[in-house]
DNA sequence: ACAAAATCTTAGCAAAGGTTAAACTTGTGT
DNA sequence: ACACAAGTTTAACCTTTGCTAAGATTTTGT
C-alpha cells in the first residue's frame, strides 16, 4: 500500500483529489447562480465571472457534459443535469459555511471572499461540521 | 480592468495564482525537512513521501532548479538555495499554524493533517494572523 | 572485482487548464 | 433584407503534473 491511514503520502493524495474536482465544483455552482440569476447561463457569463477566456469554457464544459453534469445544444445555453443540480446545491452550501466561518473568525469580506474561494475544496465533512458549529455558536453569542 | 478589488473574479485568480505555487512550497517544505532527518534528500525519499514516480520528481526538481529554489548535482542529493530555504520556512510555518488552528478547533490528527495540506496554500495573512490568535487564546484557556 | 540493487535520467505519452487566431452561428436593429 | 454585434466553436499551441519503459549511473555486498 501506499503509505498507512494517517501518512502524509496519504495527505498529498487527498490534496491532489480535491484539486481534480476542484473546477467541476465552481464550475457547476456557477452554473446555478447566473441561471438563478439570469434566468440562463451563457458561456460569456462564465468567462466574465472566472476570468478566462470563452475557448476555455467551452472546454471545461464539454468535460462537464462528458461526466454527466452539464448539457447543452450547439450554440445554446447551458444547464445542469440532476447529478449537476446535486453537485452545485452541495457546494454552494460548503462555500457559504466556509465563507461564515471566516466571517466569524473576524476576517474581512474580501479576504473571507477570496480565501473560501480556495479553503473550500480541501474541508472534509468532520472540519465542515466544526466550521458549522463554530458560526452557530458565534451567531448565539451575538444575540443580546 | 478585469473585475473590481472584491469581485469573485478576483477570488478565482488569486486561487489559480495559490496552485501555481503549490508543489514548489510544498517541494521545499519537504526537502528542508528531509534534510533535517536524513542528512541528505535523494528523489525516491520525495517520490515516497509524495505518493508519485520518480519520474515526476526529476521533472518537478528540474522546475525548481529553473525557479532559483534548488540546486542539484546529476545523480547527486537535492539541496535548497538560500532562496528555497527561506520559502521553506515560512510553507513550514505556515502549514503549522493551520494545523495546530485545525486541532484547536477539534479536529482529529488524522484529518486536520489531510486538510490543512491542501488549505495552507489558500490561507492569506489576514486569514493566518486570526487562526494563530485562536490557537494563542485556545492554549492560554487550557491552563489550569 | 564485479554483480546486484538502488537511484537517476531520458524519451514519449496523456489529461487538465490556460492562450490566440480564425471561422461559424445567432440575434438585433434599421 | 441584411449588416453587425455577440456568442460559440475549432484549430493549434503552451505548461504543469502525472504516467511507463528503457537506459545510465552510483552504491553496496560478497
Ligand atoms: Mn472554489
Ligand atoms: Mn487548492
Ligand atoms: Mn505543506
Ligand atoms: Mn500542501
Amino acid at each position: 500500500m501506499a503509505g498507512g491511514d494517517t501518512s502524509p503520502t496519504r495527505a498529498f493524495d487527498r490534496t491532489r483529489h480535491d484539486h481534480a474536482s476542484e473546477t467541476a465544483e465552481d464550475y457547476v455552482e456557477a452554473i446555478a447562480e447566473i441561471i438563478g440569476r439570469d434566468g440562463v447561463c451563457r458561456g460569456a457569463a462564465l468567462a466574465k465571472l472566472f476570468g478566462v477566456s470563452h475557448v476555455t469554457v467551452t472546454k471545461t464544459v464539454n468535460r462537464l457534459k462528458r461526466e454527466g453534469l452539464a448539457v447543452a445544444e450547439p450554440y445554446g445555453p447551458i444547464e445542469l443535469t440532476a447529478q449537476g443540480k446535486r453537485l452545485a446545491t452541495a457546494s454552494r452550501r460548503r462555500h457559504e459555511i466556509v465563507f461564515s466561518f471566516l466571517k466569524s473568525l473576524g476576517i474581512s469580506d474580501a479576504v473571507a471572499l477570496t480565501d473560501s474561494e480556495g479553503i473550500e475544496h480541501h474541508v472534509s465533512a468532520e472540519t465542515l461540521k466544526a466550521f458549522r458549529r463554530f458560526v452557530e455558536r458565534e451567531d448565539r453569542g451575538k444575540n443580546d
